[in-house]
DNA sequence: CGTGAAACCCCGTAGAT
DNA sequence: ATCTACGGGGTTTCACG
């Protein structure tokens, strides 16, 4: 996939505002409204853009725990009827298959820290091939973006 | 913050797609745009909303490798000049300060497994403090999703 | 890859209920 | 908290360079 200038100032605008006018851009960058419309199907077509997103703040929902929890599974659990499990847990918001010393690791959002506790008591343990866990509550976080353009 | 079953679907629309029209979501819902304006305004206001952002595809841009690093900072590290490092590090995008055993903990995203050895081992472990880190290599992941409304 | 124009649609606000 | 109405502006498509 192939960007020029022009595609990257599309996007860094997109990415900071997604509901920015295309005309708005267009004024900025120089060309028509028309052209922009253009570069961003062909963005799109190329799977560059996954979408738009409206970014909710967790905090004013109450939910001010995250952490992040490394699980180790035994070998009688099967990978995919664990995630389609995490999938039902609505506080697990990221789940990767790691590399290292846990088998997943997963990201959750709590309301408090009895929350976590209470999550990881009656809803983690008890998954089927969950042997055991160790937790990184997220004290601070200061950084969190995408990737560069 | 109180929010009711109008702004959950609004929010819900937003989320899923942030530059819909919002006299679309207003049909959708079975009141005014101007209305759904109003109350846009609103959850604005509260912080709720943090704003509406383009998502990337990283693959699409050949990087292909999430990895997780948990680092070990040393009593003489001041975490506001290692955050202020990390900032200038474009594969870092995100950074938290967490309980159990690291300091820190990181997300980076590179092109493959080369770049992040690279990544380490010239910009991650000549931060002053850093003493040791663990690597978690995401080899799959199938959760990806914002907070639960 | 770019343009401008046309047709259509949307946004934000005003003012009333 | 909702509505309708309105004016200014945005989106999308088109034929064309």
């Amino acid at each position: 996939m192939k960007i020029d200038g022009i595609d990257k100032k599309i996007i860094r605008s997109l990415v900071k505002d997604a509901r920015v006018p295309i005309l708005s851009i267009a004024r900025d960058v120089g060309i028509s409204g028309a052209a922009i419309h253009q570069r961003l199907r062909k963005l799109e077509k190329s799977k560059l853009i996954d979408g738009y997103q409206m970014k909710i703040n967790p905090e004013a929902l109450g939910y001010t725990t995250i952490a992040f929890v490394g699980v180790f599974l035994d070998t009688t659990a099967v990978l995919s009827s664990i995630i389609k499990r995490l999938k039902e847990v609505r506080e697990v918001v990221e789940c990767h298959y790691t590399t290292g010393n846990f088998t997943i690791f997963i990201k959750v959002l709590c309301k408090d820290n009895e929350d976590l506790m209470c999550l990881l008591d009656t809803k983690i343990k008890m998954i089927n091939g969950v042997t055991k866990f160790e937790t990184f509550i997220s004290l601070n976080h200061q950084i969190d973006r995408q990737v560069y353009i």
